[in-house]
DNA sequence: ATCTGGTTTCAGTATTTACTGAAAGTTCAT
DNA sequence: ATGAACTTTCAGTAAATACTGAAACCAGAT
């Protein structure tokens, strides 16, 4: 092997690690953001017994965060003919992946959240002490802004990289 | 006591449950969510003891949890003349808890992962083999991404609130 | 209908993270 | 300098989370 292959290696060891840490930091099972480092860095589409090796994780490990990460949308599943195992391959554009984070964590977070505080602000609604104002008060303030929050991840998961780009500039203006 | 106090405490009781497994859910300690939650529907500032008290956890805990809301910038400490206790109180404005957030994950997540990405592209960047290529190539768009998403915070956590509201409107025109 | 190459599940275990409570430390009044 | 009121630390423990590995399952080939 090469150096210059080794030292490739070495490079992507180091991001997967990192981009595990990260991952954590973010509430993401540190092994599914490693997993899909590993993918997202993969020249080839990788099997599970791959994902397995590389990362010395268990079969049962590997296969739960693939089909969490199937789930998530960041990676799919691939088929080789004439070939009966699944492979797995990253979508590897950066602002698709975003897309598709802000996409689940909108659903599967957001949207719950959001429903906690419009009942929160719903038993609160008739209220006459000062104390009782206050907190539906603030508890609409806070659905204003998780509203708001769930709004723009639908706008940015529905929007096209070009038109991102634009309204990226306009920004900075 | 009132039936409506009765209600609102349930009410917060309900929101305090609730902003503890959304923090989870975004890395952030479930205990330090709750005692934010808490602040933040507090009428009046609160000692250590008080809670403690409301959600029956230890002085340790509460302590180490009201230290880290303090590190960033969520509670602040009061004290009130003649008493020698340490009282806390929540920033409760929306827009000044988000710009605080997003200002704090940027220094302690966003830089230092922005850190690994550059020393990765940096190991790749004379690779010749199209694999170092790729990965080179992979390691530059993520760059940018955080890089951009790093000024973004930057931008968003120096920007008042009614200068927010306005580029709102403009997002969604 | 059986075997082979594969996927999926899950009880048990290991690891990580969070919490407790008591002791040590600090600060201020006397 | 002593003590009361409060804050801080941290070793030990509990709880939550993630991982393993082996068994069950499934689909297609023979």
């Amino acid at each position: 092997m090469s150096d210059e292959s080794v030292r490739l290696e070495e490079a992507r060891e180091e991001f997967v690690t990192q981009w595990g840490i990260m991952g954590a930091q973010w509430g993401i099972n540190r092994t599914m953001a490693q997993i899909h480092a590993l993918l997202m860095t993969a020249p080839e589409v990788m099997s599970t017994d791959e994902v397995m090796e590389t990362l010395a994780i268990s079969r049962g490990n590997a296969h739960t965060n693939l089909k969490d990460l199937v789930s998530w949308g960041l990676i799919r599943i691939v088929t080789k003919k004439g070939e009966r195992k699944e492979f797995f391959e990253a979508e590897k554009d950066v602002w698709e992946i975003f897309r598709r984070v802000a996409r689940e964590r909108k659903r599967r977070e957001i949207d719950p959240a959001l429903e906690t505080l419009r009942n929160c602000k719903a038993a609160s609604e008739d209220m006459k002490s000062a104390e009782g104002k206050a907190f539906h008060d603030q508890m609409g303030q806070l659905e204003d802004f998780v509203s708001f929050a769930s709004k723009m991840g639908d706008r940015v998961a529905s929007m096209q990289h070009g038109k991102a780009i634009k309204l990226a500039m306009k920004f900075f203006s």
